[in-house]
DNA sequence: CCAATTCACATACGCAACGTATGTAGGCAC
DNA sequence: GTGCCTACATACGTTGCGTATGTGAATTGG
């Protein structure tokens, strides 16, 4: 073994941002106990105040990981797309769509904002946002779509998606209420479409 | 004094609830000692338990408060627009710029969700997309929108404005950003309205 | 190759806050 | 006026966070 040494503290780490991930995702933030889930990894809670200083600092360490896979994810769907129109599309029902997994829901869209605050002041930058932003402004570079200011059409349309996912989450039909609120945001979509004059 | 009795109870409540919303609107749900703002009230944590059950059931019964009190601000701002669609925009405006108000941004749109879940399923059903399905409702019978689905479209808005407005709250220069949302949902929305033939 | 140091992580302690179980006082019925 | 019910207070146990301190293993310098 070359490095075991720096090999160990990426091993815990990564256990650490693990358990916490499976904790967070599902008992929430505030009911996962540190104790607990630091046990399950096979370590107490001084490992985790070492590496993450407290317990929202390995909050921000499991969004930066799950916002990471997200954003490859999102490039890849727009990547696979005919069109840019129609992978932009995808890309924002995809968005919904993952926003439906629970784990992302509850530690991205519900517990990360109540603990940290607005995703815009989150000390590592919303990859998906950014994803999103790319996006909008290549289509109005190519004429297609209206005149709006990229980032507030991103954060608008990230709002609409991840509330829109909530509700659907949450519903008694999901499926049906999926088709809803689909085809409602595929129709708000389309109005930001530019007009062939 | 005729009824001393359901007076004081009233009393009390509205006491506790009062001192409950001041304090989740400035220290946050969770940074908030029951302890202390039920002293600050002149109560103990026995009465609050008597009255809510436990800490979130006073958050319930604040958001309700709250809940309303938009509700009939929302309404007669779209009373006292000239037309329909003017009407709905300043309703979606107004919304977001309610939602700019800290007390209203951090319990009804930050915490709120974050302890309760999905206002979709909270107890009391929110007045707030109410109006707003209202609205919708009445712009698709006079034609003035374009065909979709009213309750979906209504959280659609209502996600992208509170994305908006925590945005706003949480920048650095919140007019200009306000300006920059402000437009952006205005072009959105506009996206929604029927095309005259 | 060994000693000193550093660092990763564990252990131990104090404190704050929630929930519950129990106590009490004051109004209402009869 | 007496007894009960109820609105609240008090007291207690438990849990969980954060910090301060301890320890052993790995690394570095000679």
């Amino acid at each position: 073994m070359r490095k075991p040494r720096e090999e160990m503290i990426a091993e815990t780490r990564a256990k650490l941002i693990a358990s916490g991930r499976h904790a967070f995702g599902t008992v929430g933030y505030a009911g996962a106990s540190m104790d607990d889930f630091t046990a399950a990894a096979g370590l107490t809670r001084g490992a985790l105040y070492h590496h993450f200083g407290d317990k929202t600092g390995l909050l921000q360490a499991v969004i930066q990981q799950i916002d990471a896979e997200m954003t490859t994810r999102l490039n890849r769907i727009s990547a696979a797309a005919p069109n840019r129109w129609q992978g932009f599309v995808d890309e924002c029902v995809a968005y919904i769509e993952m926003a439906l997994e629970p784990e992302i829901q509850r530690i991205m869209f519900r517990d990360g904002p109540a603990v940290l605050g607005d995703v815009s002041q989150w000390p590592t930058s919303n990859g998906c946002i950014a994803a999103l932003s790319r996006s909008i402004e290549r289509l109005k570079a190519d004429g297609l779509m209206v005149d709006i200011d990229t980032e507030a059409a991103a954060r608008l349309i990230n709002g609409a998606s991840s509330h829109a996912a909530l509700w659907i989450a949450n519903s008694q039909t999901p499926e049906a209420t999926s088709r809803q609120a689909v085809d409602a945001f595929r129709r708000l979509l389309d109005g930001l479409r530019a007009r062939v004059a």
